[in-house]
RNA sequence: GUCCCCGUAGUUCAAUGGAUAGAACAGGAGACUUCUAAGCUCUUGAUGGAGGUUCGAUUCCUCCCGGGGGCACCA
């Protein structure tokens, strides 16, 4: 519809000697003023040092009465041409949504597309805190997205299991003695290793030293204890990822490219890297950008060579890859404008190929920042724990035949709506409260407006009612809204920007539930009943489709 | 010091340079008691400050104030 809208006014403009004008078609806020709206007499008017309301007037004379789908089109305001759909073009849309079913939003923008994705990424034996979920969650649900417009994914999974934080849990845990298959011992030990290496001199030493005896893979009593520990860590990373909905098709470890990378910084030193005091760096300032350490003064390599050597790994199990992103906190992100130079000069073959990082943004609690120092680390844990306390509070009278499992998909469906509500990157102030109070602008809300269209369909089904095409005269406010649903998948995608869909969908499910209080759409006296009928079940298809990118379930019983 | 991000109701968030700055929570009022009340209706309340560009600025530019992040051997 917008296209069509774009071919009106492109055609009116050509008419009066203009192209290329670049002007925006988009919803008016206050819907009295029609479905579509237009700047273009604003824009042209200054083009043709005409006045905006008279040229709008011509335009509207020159696109009045060319399109079915147009009742009709006027001017407003100090020249804004605005556009009101016909009513049939409603009913249409809403057998379309219905017909397509699952591909209802689809496009395919990005046909053709194969996608190197890394997100979750964790710091195995660190303990996962709510930040770390941010990743996946906004991953998963951007991944989800470039599939929705045709992208073939390769989900990939790059924890952390050698390095600095691997050898202060390791140290801790021959310090404290604690059980190696319990996740609380070894988020104890870190805790102990890293306070030590900040205040403790010799245990920073010993710490060193077992960061390199890791590397070297020559202290058996060691490495035994690292692997049962990752172990243990892996685990319980792969319950979260199931309870969040995702599975990677590759996992890349860091230790298994640390070798791979060091020996590429070897090899380019000279023509890519400079030895600078007897660490070799990527001269990051010639470029604009500020010089990192690639492998340092011991000789190993840091996070930027072991990335390297990560994306080799990629490239070597996918080699007609077209796209690589990287999703991690924002406070990464000129680390990897500074990698991304680094590796287009190892890797030439990357020059016509997309390479880019989509931050996150960084979170704080209300109570304030995290830190373990302070004792308010909010662990991944410890949430979904209080969020499906809460949801089993609310469930007593809950209809699903799974109520385990329903409790989960709320307390996942809050936390994530709770995070994607927001514009990626922008930085998060986690408000626990607030994700668990399960009403208003929530995960649940939507998820419940889903049961409550499932509940009325199956109510039809019971009666014995089919959907029907006899709609009433005037639109409901839902249906002006429930076509748009493509046109925000699309920009959703286009801008790696899932809010937009939560921004949407939530408006979707508050007209929804403005029409149900006041329709009666299971009816047999109503004539329009059998179109209510499939005005919820389009809509349907939508929340649940909607709720599919976001990762979200979609419960036909709550 | 320098670079990047941010500053919108009491709070947490929206708003491709457009029309009267939207929600939700919290606060105030109400309806229904018939398809799920995790719901619906009404209501109080905001663009950090000063300039500039523009027909039009929350949005772009400059400065100031405030918060966060990066800046060589952590990830």
């Amino acid at each position: 519809m917008e296209g069509e809208i774009r071919e009106l006014i492109d055609a009116a403009l050509a008419a009066k000697g203009l192209d290329a004008v670049a002007v925006t078609v988009e919803h008016p806020a206050d819907e009295s003023h029609g479905d579509y709206a237009t700047n273009a007499a604003l824009v042209a008017a200054k083009r043709l040092g005409a006045n905006p309301r008279a040229l709008a007037e011509d335009l509207v004379a020159q696109m009045a009465g060319k399109s079915p789908n147009i009742e009709s089109i006027e001017v407003a305001g100090p020249g804004f041409i605005n556009f009101h759909i016909a009513r049939s073009f409603f009913a249409e849309a809403v057998a379309n949504a219905r017909a397509k079913g699952d591909a209802y939003g689809t496009n395919d923008t990005r046909k053709g597309q194969e996608i190197l994705f890394e997100y979750t990424s964790p710091n195995l034996w660190k303990p996962l805190h709510v930040g770390n979920l941010v990743g996946n969650i906004v991953g998963e649900s951007v991944s989800r997205l470039f599939e929705a417009e045709g992208a073939t994914l390769r989900r990939i999974n790059y924890p952390s299991d050698i390095g600095l934080t691997v050898a202060k849990g390791v140290w801790g845990l021959k310090k404290t003695g604690g059980d190696p298959e319990d996740i609380n011992a070894i988020g104890e030990a870190y805790r102990v290793g890293n306070e030590a290496y900040e205040t403790d001199e010799t245990a920073k030493t010993e710490i060193e030293a077992v960061n390199r005896a890791l590397y070297a893979g020559d202290d058996e009593g060691l490495k035994a204890l690292r692997e049962r520990g990752l172990r243990t860590s892996h685990r319980h990373l792969m319950e979260l990822c199931r309870m969040l909905g995702t599975s990677f098709d590759l996992e890349i470890r860091e230790s298994e490219v640390s070798d791979i990378g060091t020996e590429l910084v070897r090899t380019h030193t000279g023509d890519v890297f400079v030895e600078s005091n007897g660490a070799v760096v990527f001269p990051g300032e010639q470029y604009g950008l500020h010089t990192r350490v690639f492998l340092n003064s011991q000789g190993l390599p840091t996070y930027e060579a072991k990335d390297l050597g990560n994306f080799a790994r990629k490239e070597r199990a996918y080699p007609h890859w077209t796209h690589s992103y990287i999703v991690t906190g924002g406070e990464q992100r000129e680390y990897f404008m500074v990698l991304f130079e680094a590796m287009r000069r190892v890797f030439p073959d990357t020059a016509d190929k997309i390479l880019a990082h989509i931050p996150t943004g960084f979170l704080t609690l209300t109570t304030g920042k995290m830190s373990s120092r302070k004792g308010n680390v909010l662990t991944a844990e410890s949430l979904l724990a209080s969020l499906m306390e809460e949801v089993e509070k609310r469930a007593t009278e809950s209809r699903a035949e799974n109520l385990a499992s329903l409790v989960e998909e709320v307390a996942v469906g809050a936390l994530k709506y709770q995070i994607l509500r927001q514009a990626a990157g922008q930085d998060i102030v986690f408000d626990k409260e607030r994700a668990l109070s399960l009403e208003g602008d929530s995960g649940p809300y939507l998820m419940y407006a889903h049961a409550r269209m499932s509940s009325i369909e199956e109510k039809a089904a019971a009666a014995g009612m089919h959907a029907g095409t006899d709609a009433p005269e005037v639109p409901y406010a839902l249906e002006r809204f429930l076509y748009r649903f493509p046109e925000v998948v699309l920009r959703a995608g286009h801008e790696c920007a899932p809010h937009h869909l939560v921004v949407y969908l939530t408006e979707l499910a508050s007209r929804f539930n403005a029409f149900y209080a006041v329709e009666k759409i299971v009816d047999d006296g109503d004539p329009y009943a059998p179109y209510k009928l499939s005005l919820t079940k389009a809509a349907r298809v939508v929340l649940r489709n909607g709720l599919a990118l976001l990762g979200i379930a979609a419960p036909e019983r709550m």
